[in-house]
DNA sequence: TTCTTTTTCGGAAACGTTTCCGAAAATTTA
DNA sequence: TAAATTTTCGGAAACGTTTCCGAAAAAGAA
């Protein structure tokens, strides 16, 4: 496990080591036929440039790091593979780290990176983050950082993130349009951004449609499936069942729908469901899940780039990315197509 | 975005910068006083030892690479969580790459990583990976690798794998004992060892309860729910209906039950369905799914920690780690209870 | 006190690159 | 042919550490 050198090269060809190095990167001032003979050599030596002197030489990593909350659900594996592939394109290594919804976990990893002299950071804040001065300092100071999916719309710092107050708006709309009477929103915990962003465009569509107080509800639920099934025992047990619940995601969706349909009760004939973040499982589950698609693959090429920009060029103004979902209508949320409209 | 560098240190103290290096390293040879005194002033200024620094000069990177073909299911994302546990204890960074079952990328992933100099790989190699050769002789020469999960019981390597011959072979003998008679295999693609093994294990157990050839039947399907709806469709066709299934996974499972339903099949009362590597999903679909559970958690740690050894001590044996799965029992095999058997 | 041993520390080489500077060689111009 | 310019290359410093070696300082033994 001997690694040739640089060195080594030299001394055979009899060259100086500034000479190989130019042959590897491309200099101008160099012979076109020494270069040549130098790569050539260099392969069958079996060199390859030591990538950590290069980095403590340029100081420069060309390595960035990920931090997520978690990657158990399809949604950031999914932004993930985006992100990688725009990395991947421009040699650099993604280093990928998850907080596991833990603050102080995030703290440590964005800071492990950051000390691994990472040439840039994309974070995507856990449920509770209160590290957001941390990073915004950092990001002050001149540290490329672009954040993702969970973060305020007014955060002074290069984001992308889905327009969630418009597609709540959306989904919660669809419900009023199939003709859904009473319609509760199961929101996940209020210190998540997205989440109240996504309850703000449920009350705006309940308001433009002038649904009264008493037709609508909004209930802190959570993000996880049994979250969904707590509430609908209350529900049950309460004898306060909506014709509709707009669900925050489709984790939660699931759940409910386990338990209505476990209490007898028909998805969509007695409760029509709506999830939201849609997953694969969507399609396969009886009903097919209603849910807004997000575009992760497109969301995590376009936080690399965002990246990459400031890693190159630094940061003049934070550019704001707000990307669209799609509305995919399934069984779920189907009034019986016998009740006219 | 200035690093405080050792030097610093040492002027703004006066001392050599060896014994800034020894503080900070636990040396023996340094007083206690100014060790401590080192220690506090160089975190007043905010110094953190350069770690490309380190692992240039003590040609160790103290990061390891994983390797995995996915990790949009939730399977690998479990086990790199475990990994990452043991790995974080020992102040090791894992780099994470994902090969999206293409062989070449694979291929180009442990290359790039070796090349970043990590000190270990675990491997998870993809679908149809011909690089076992290079893999092996990488390892032969000293280079610390552990594989996972995918790979032949028999490889002369350190690895963490479920027995997959057994557990295939307790799934199938759960459905015999529910009293079931005609039982279907979905198996996964034939060059996928861990299909193979359950296979194995499914005909083990048609041989031992002397199940006669026109009373079971293999079929090769594939990974994913798509794969398992295709097969459902023809054998819906050809009238060729068994009354259990054991399919190679949750994701194919689902899929069969999709396709079942919609065909006005109930399960587990027409068909009765069995997974395997079992999915958080599987409690809330309806039925909810049999499955074997996979100790994801525990392979990742048991991982890591082989790999972790032959960092440290070197290899002398191969080691290989068989883990036990799981049958839980759920709705989707249960057979009408009024049958007794 | 003097000599030996132990503790503590500084100097410098080493890790494998990139890059600046200047010089030699090759080419062009006068 | 000589001078000026351009091309090509080598030497050496720099990146920020660790570690070896030997010397100074402190402590112990005679």
């Amino acid at each position: 496990m001997k690694h040739v050198t640089i060195k080594d090269v030299a001394k055979r060809l009899n060259v100086s080591i500034s000479s190989i190095s130019r042959a590897f990167n491309d200099k101008y001032d160099i012979k076109k036929e020494t270069k040549e003979l130098i790569l050539k050599t260099a392969e069958e030596m079996g060199y390859h440039p030591n990538p950590i002197a290069q980095k403590l030489s340029q100081n420069k990593t060309f390595n960035i790091g990920v931090v997520v909350p978690e990657f158990i659900n399809e949604y950031y594996s999914e932004i993930i593979i985006g992100i990688q592939e725009v990395f991947m394109a421009h040699k650099f290594q993604v280093l990928i780290m998850q907080s596991d919804e833990n603050t102080d976990q995030e703290l440590r990893n964005v800071k492990t990176l950051i000390n691994s002299m990472v040439d840039g950071l994309i974070i995507a804040p856990t449920l509770k983050s209160n590290n957001m001065d941390f990073y915004l300092k950092q990001y002050q100071n001149g540290y490329p950082i672009v954040f993702m999916s969970r973060v305020e719309k007014n955060l002074p710092a290069s984001k992308v993130l889905l327009d969630n107050e418009k597609w709540g708006f959306f989904a919660t709309e669809h419900l009023i349009r199939q003709g859904y009477k009473k319609i509760y929103h199961l929101s996940g915990p209020k210190f998540l951004c997205v989440s109240t962003e996504r309850t703000k465009g449920f009350k705006k569509a309940m308001a433009k449609h002038k649904i009264s107080k008493d037709n609508f509800k909004i209930i802190e639920a959570g993000l996880f499936a049994k979250n969904g099934m707590e509430v609908i025992e209350d529900l049950i047990y309460n004898r306060d069942m909506p014709d509709a619940i707009f669900c925050f995601n489709d984790q939660v969706a699931m759940g409910v729908i386990k338990k209505l349909k476990s209490n007898g009760l028909r998805v969509p004939e007695d409760v029509a469901i709506m999830g939201h973040t849609e997953t694969r499982m969507a399609e396969l589950i009886t009903p097919q899940l209603s849910s807004i698609f997000q575009p992760t693959y497109e969301m995590g090429k376009k936080t690399a780039e965002l990246l990459l920009k400031l890693i190159n060029e630094g940061s003049d103004q934070p550019e704001t990315v707000l990307l669209n979902g799609v509305l995919n209508v399934r069984e779920s949320s189907i009034r019986d197509k016998s009740v006219e409209f």
